[in-house]
DNA sequence: TGTACATCAGTGAACGCGCGTTCACTGATGTAC
DNA sequence: TGTACATCAGTGAACGCGCGTTCACTGATGTAC
């Protein structure tokens, strides 16, 4: 310790460093538009400036690497769920203003939500469930706020949990849109927002009305 | 043609049978689930039989071929309107009925299927477009079938494209869902469709009640 | 119908390359005294 | 504080392998007469 005092990092620091580097390196060539899939380890270990065997001191292989990025990704998410709950005002315009923070996370994070896109339903098995676990958990965290300051008294747990599901579906499957159209032209944020606003009414529509069909 | 015409194929034919042979041959490891951006050349014409040069006589690269399976998809998918169509009443438990339909043909084609979740935000921009190309086509033709028989007068044209566009998505997403829980037990087909069905109602009722809201 | 020539789907050898993984190593960091 | 030893993140050479792609070829199928 005596050493790394006068402004070096310890080797658990530095261990630490390496590990991100080969964590990025594997985002950034997914936002390049590289199939996480079909990258190499290889190809991770030269982007993040490290020897192909130094990658074994940090993962066991690439599928390891993919889950923690969903870890990553789950975190992401919750610091989304967060910032939207921060909102002076969490009432008024709340679905367009959610929309407009998730949005910004998205684009503030392109890499990851790639990932996110790709993996979803085309990584391995343990990969497509761990990111669908993070889903889950989003819209379980959706559905209690929405239990808080909704009017969605009329319907039950489950019926809302599905809701979610459906409401984060429909946002995760339109990301890849965001994604996409990025910069081809300005304001493309604003155009996806209400888009997406609008789908999301449809849902939300459907949900107030929800009860009387049951009974119906 | 003399030579041919005693039970044997001609040359052309035998061409079409080993073209087939390789989109199987990659549909097939697809469905074993391998990722099609993962696949290679050498692999699939080792699954078809046939020498790796003989591939190039048919595509290009593997991207070509995907677009060919793009192709077959989209000839399923309008297999499946056509399907629905001809129920005998086609007016009564509809949703129910065409879902049944649905997902009959995603287990008879899984590997397609499978293919189709994963290309669809996972693949090269060129088979995303593709598939994308696909389901939209499918929206518009669930649209223009809801225009005739659904009680849908008060929704305009766009807003109903981009009601069916939910509709086809929330399917989309799912289906991954009903190829991966498959054997799991006996009646997931049922349960599979019970719980879409649910989710479609959701947005059938949001769209009952969207003009009711736009004048609001 | 029979013959002579053209076409071309599929073959098989060969290439250079990047892959994942192994291994013994080095030298900076950390620990014990 | 200084010294002697232990740890271990990162190195670099080496391996066997499957990859995509090239090329000249073969022989069955197709065509012209």
């Amino acid at each position: 310790m005596g050493v790394a005092v006068r402004n070096m990092l310890t080797r658990e620091e530095k261990k630490g460093q390496t590990r991100a580097a080969l964590m990025d390196a594997a985002l950034e060539l997914v936002g390049k538009g590289e199939n996480f899939a079909s990258i190499s380890l290889r190809e991770v270990a030269k982007n993040a400036g490290v020897v192909p065997t130094s990658f074994y001191r940090h993962f066991r292989d690439m599928e390891e690497l993919g889950l923690n990025i969903v870890d990553e990704l789950g975190m992401l998410l919750r610091k989304i769920l967060r910032a939207a709950r921060q909102q002076e005002d969490y009432v008024t315009n709340l679905t367009r203003r959610s929309l407009v923070i998730y949005t910004q996370f998205v684009l503030e994070h392109r890499s990851h939500f790639y990932f996110l896109c790709q993996c979803r339903t085309g990584g391995t098995p343990a990969l497509r469930s761990g990111i669908r676990h993070e889903l889950r958990y989003f819209a379980n965290e959706l559905a209690s706020d929405m239990r808080q300051f909704g009017s969605v008294e009329r319907i039950d747990r489950e019926d809302l949990e599905q809701i979610c599901e459906v409401i984060v579906g429909l946002v995760a499957d339109t990301t890849i849109d965001l994604l996409d159209l990025q910069a081809s032209h300005t304001g493309f944020q604003e155009e996806y927002v209400a888009q997406l606003q609008k789908k999301l009414r449809l849902v939300w529509l459907g949900a107030q009305s929800w009860r009387s069909d049951r009974s119906a």
